[in-house]
DNA sequence: AACTATACTTAGGAAGAAAATT
DNA sequence: AATTTTCTTCCTAAGTATAGTT
């Protein structure tokens, strides 16, 4: 593994010195130009859900109070939504109507003519049964658990890893999606559906020709075995909700993932360059006499100056109704001329990626203001706020102002560059540790609400923050207590010539005084953090190697900033930044 | 220009593991 | 040793983007 490490570091090194240098590396041309992802790939396949199995004939099934037998089939779809009866999105319409409409297709022709209503339905003993079976896995012995654990590293060392161009590299997601019953984000119209048991004829193998092909399980075929290097994945199928493609790939410490992120950062590095150009041009491009041009430019200043997405256009009734830029609606914002004291604000209301709201207000500039109240003229509120602009179109129009822009750049160097700038404001060079990892933590903050990126409160924060303060309020009196002693022990000293004890005891306070500035700062970060998550723009958005300049430049262990797994993601950055990268 | 198919990145929550506390 | 809390990993949905087709 160190030396995976160090060989993709090399290459990267190399990488960069070409790209510096305006060369174009042998080594780069066959890994991008001509579209070529490896040149040998061998795997095992993917690992399949496990089969059904079938309750015991104790574990009953009521319909209208009358116990009933159920078929293998119906039964299994039965248990899915047993599995999940104490969750809120079985008291759901549109999830209980899909679940029902699906099950039924599961059924017999005898089952299907005597359960017609779900609501005669009675799961209880299957959701005790299933919860009873939790229960027994916790208060599994030590030995049962070690075991288990044994079976799934021997699953990971079999199934887990690939051997990619003469690297052995960890896959991502190697297990086969179990069956189940569909969750969409927000208010999703499939809610409820059953997602179908992928069968090995399903599956697209893709490997090199001359590797060991996968094996199918005895008495079954794969639906294809193909070889192309074009491509980064090894597995694939059809999924049956929204009939897309679901893929097996690698993890994200695999060179292929590697690269590819740092080149994304790269892009974005690029676009700093040019980025008061762009901002100059569409500033031009508010007073076109184009609406399309007036369009793209006040959607390119949303995206630039709020990070919001591109917003592709979705199909209607597929999935939950969210938007992006492009894909904003009337309805989404309003225009206040004067509001709060600012001049031409704009308010944002709309869902997102995920269904999370989006809340926002702005004061924009005059021209700004004015464009948008002609893109809303004579418009109903579900009507298109740009009806002259898509991604497509304006993505064309980014590439055109720089080789592989698009939307979604604008985002990455957005919260990469604002990571940078808070950093050098928040950072005090005379503050201890834990006071540095607060500023990164808040440095990290300003970008993950400059991106919306929003979790629920945990469902304990309430007591965790009581249990919190508790220890805050014990750790002052220890303090008080200790400061006490102290004050004594100078009178004794002057009295006594009693140095020692006073030093021991000033030595004392000061441990207790860092503890409770420790507890402090801790209570801040997590206060501050409640609604807030910062994972995804550390792992999607931050070059990391912002972050490991400023760790080397402060003295700051990197295990601090980074745990485990992001190390390994993030180790061509580790290996390549020095104390003074600039992004 | 619209539509479709494909491949890949980004996302929040659930589950599981580890650490801290009682 | 048991329980609670916190951190990490897993899961898979939901985006972005582009190429090919009509």
């Amino acid at each position: 593994m160190v030396s995976c490490t160090r060989t993709l570091s090399v290459q990267l090194l190399h990488l960069l010195h070409c790209y510096l240098n305006g060369s174009t590396s042998r080594w780069e041309e066959e890994r991008y130009t001509d579209g070529v992802k490896w040149k040998f790939l061998e795997h095992k396949g993917p690992v399949f859900a496990p089969p059904y199995e079938p309750l015991p004939s104790r574990v009953k099934f009521y319909y209208d109070g009358k116990h009933m037998k159920l078929s293998p089939e119906a039964e299994e779809v039965a248990t899915f939504f047993a599995k999940m009866l104490d969750h809120e999105y079985t008291t759901k319409d549109i999830f209980r109507k899909n679940f029902f409409k699906d099950w039924r297709k599961e059924m017999t022709a005898e089952e299907k003519s005597t359960i017609t209503d779900l609501k005669k339905c009675n799961f209880t003993e299957m959701a005790e049964y299933f919860k009873a079976q939790s229960e027994a896995r916790k208060a599994m012995t030590k030995e049962e658990k070690l075991k288990i654990k044994e079976e799934n590293e021997r699953l990971l060392q079999e199934y887990g890893f690939c051997i990619m161009d003469n690297h052995r590299e960890r896959i991502a997601n190697f297990r086969i999606e179990p069956p189940g019953l569909f969750r969409g984000r927000g208010d999703h119209p499939k809610m409820g559906m059953l997602k179908r048991r992928i069968r090995p004829q399903d599956i697209i193998i893709n490997c090199s020709k001359d590797s060991k092909h996968p094996q199918p399980p005895p008495g079954t075929k794969w639906k294809e075995v193909r070889h192309d290097n074009k491509v980064t994945w090894l597995v694939s199928w059809t999924e049956n909700i929204q009939g897309s493609i679901k893929y097996i790939m690698l993890n994200p410490s695999s060179r292929i993932k590697g690269e590819k992120d740092w080149q994304k950062y790269e892009t974005a590095r690029r676009l700093k360059k040019c980025v008061d150009r762009i901002r100059n041009q569409y500033r031009e491009d508010w007073k076109s006499k184009e609406m399309r041009i007036r369009q793209r430019a006040v959607a390119l200043y949303f995206i630039d100056k709020l990070a919001l997405r591109a917003g592709n256009e979705k199909e209607e009734g597929e999935t939950a109704d969210t938007v992006g830029c492009c894909s904003l609606r009337v309805e989404h914002i309003k225009l206040y001329p004067e509001k709060d004291g600012q001049e031409y604000v704009v308010e944002f209301d709309f869902l997102g990626k995920d269904s999370i709201r989006y809340y926002n207000q702005v004061p924009v500039e005059k021209r700004v203001f004015k464009n948008l109240q002609l893109f809303m003229e004579n418009k109903e509120p579900d009507d298109d706020l740009f009806d002259r602009l898509n991604t497509s179109v304006l993505n064309k129009h980014l590439q055109e102002l720089m080789d592989g822009l698009t939307a979604k750049v604008f985002r990455t160097y957005n919260a990469s560059i604002t990571l940078q700038q808070q950093l050098k404001e928040l950072t005090n060079a005379d503050d201890n540790i834990p006071a540095k990892i607060l500023s990164y933590n808040r440095a990290n903050r300003a970008v993950a609400i400059l991106c919306n990126h929003q979790r629920a409160p945990p469902k304990t924060f309430e007591k965790s923050m009581q249990n919190l303060q508790t220890k805050i309020d014990a750790k002052k009196d220890q303090l008080a207590d200790a400061k006490r002693e102290l004050k004594s022990a100078k009178a004794d000293a002057k009295v006594r010539k009693d140095e020692k004890t006073k030093k021991c005891v000033k030595k004392a306070v000061q441990r207790i005084e860092e503890q409770l500035m420790k507890l402090e700062v801790q209570a801040t970060d997590r206060e501050e953090n409640k609604q807030i998550a910062l994972g995804t723009s550390k792992l999607n958005y931050l070059d990391p190697r912002i972050s490991v300049a400023w760790s080397k430049k402060w003295g700051i262990p990197i295990e601090k900033i980074y745990n485990k797994t992001q190390r390994e993601k993030f180790a061509w950055a580790i290996d390549m930044a020095e104390d003074d990268y600039e992004f």
